[in-house]
DNA sequence: ATGAAATGAGTGAACGCTCATTCATTCGCC
DNA sequence: GGCGAATGAATGAGCGTTCACTCATTTCAT
């Protein structure tokens, strides 16, 4: 196999026990190597990140990068995956959790990526600017909280809670919505917490789906 | 100097005289070569993008391209400053042409992005995925298109045609409903024309700054 | 004592960029 | 108009550097 590495716990690797949403703080050397290589890709993309930076950074030799992970491109894959899959977790209890009620469903799932970014807004942000490298459709199986949008957009539509129209758009200019304020943060534009502006954005990305 | 190449004509070398927003199509070495890099920067991204790759796409030897940029950096940020402050002036016409007309001037910010990124596709995709290398806000003196858009939410509050509110946050709100529409249909989400959602994104975007 | 974990100097490949050279075009002189 | 000189765009082999990754060796917990 080429993936020699432990995929099955590398959410636990990442995220703690009480599910924060915080890569652990264990000082295991597999800790220290993922969270210092996040760090390091949040800032500078991974292909200008070298693996001597990551390993200086985590206090471990370049070598015992490569005891955990097959390449530098693997890590930063896990980590990627591991977000990316933590955010379908979140987003389909949202969902589940609101019921037949839209307007909570959408109000939940607003929550849910307002509190992620603020949370640990490095591995927010290092999901946002690698969506394009790693979040392509193609990838058959891989976790899509997308798509549990799209669906329940699907259902609001056939309940009569939303008017008809293309789902996927709905869903993009939804979560448009909430990303955009995101990725504007990151760009120095405003520095609160979105977690503050969670009902303001709630109602504009219900106003979008209403309207698109 | 370190820069020898000629910055104020850049933007003639990239748009063509009718301002159609596409790359010149005559077949100048400097507009293969900034054409065959945009695809390879949109296409992998910039640090993936060797300049032999560059050079042999564009049918040039390597070192030509020296000639006409001072590295691989300048010329990403040639390109990339090329189609932003092109957007600039864009956005710019949009507003002023709207006048006092706030929903007209949401409406044709929108059609102003829905057409860029069908008219060329390739330029628009490597702006939206490397806003976050090259649009910063800290760099001064750039255009920044969304300035000009949260200065006319502004004056759209004095007026009473939009509740009160963060500007820079309605603005990212509202240009995200355009914007991730956009990057989903990068990820292969859908592939139809964003100029035919034209209205549905305005009413869309113009939702969300009234509710924000 | 033993083996798993960690180490970091070493390796070959590949990178961005340079520069001596080529060559088609333009210029200046008569 | 004809022609040698001057020009500068274009070339591509090659440079020094840096990279991701390897592996023989050392460390350390049990």
């Amino acid at each position: 196999m080429s993936t020699p590495s432990k995929p099955a716990s590398e959410a636990e690797a990442i995220f703690d026990a009480d599910n924060r949403g915080v890569i652990a703080a264990d000082g295991t050397p597999m800790a220290r190597i993922e969270r210092a290589a996040l760090v390091l890709f949040a800032a500078s993309g991974i292909d200008a990140v070298t693996t001597r930076a990551i390993a200086t950074r985590a206090g471990v030799a370049e070598g015992s990068i490569y005891r955990h992970y097959p390449s530098k491109e693997a890590l930063a894959r896990a980590l990627f995956d591991a977000i990316h899959g933590r955010l379908y977790e979140l987003v389909e209890d949202a969902i589940t959790g609101a019921g037949d009620d839209f307007e909570a469903a959408v109000a939940q799932v607003v929550a849910v990526y307002c509190e992620a970014a603020d949370r640990d807004r490095t591995l927010f942000e290092y999901h946002l600017t690698h969506m394009f490298r790693f979040g392509r459709i193609e990838s058959p199986g891989r976790p899509d909280p997308t798509a549990l949008i799209v669906k329940r957009i699907n259902q609001a539509m056939a309940d009569g809670d939303c008017p008809r129209g293309d789902a996927e758009l709905k869903a993009a200019a939804a979560l448009g919505v909430v990303l955009q304020p995101a990725a504007h943060r990151m760009a120095g534009r405003f520095s609160f917490g979105l977690s503050q502006q969670t009902d303001s954005l709630a109602r504009a990305s219900l106003a979008a789906l209403r309207a698109a």
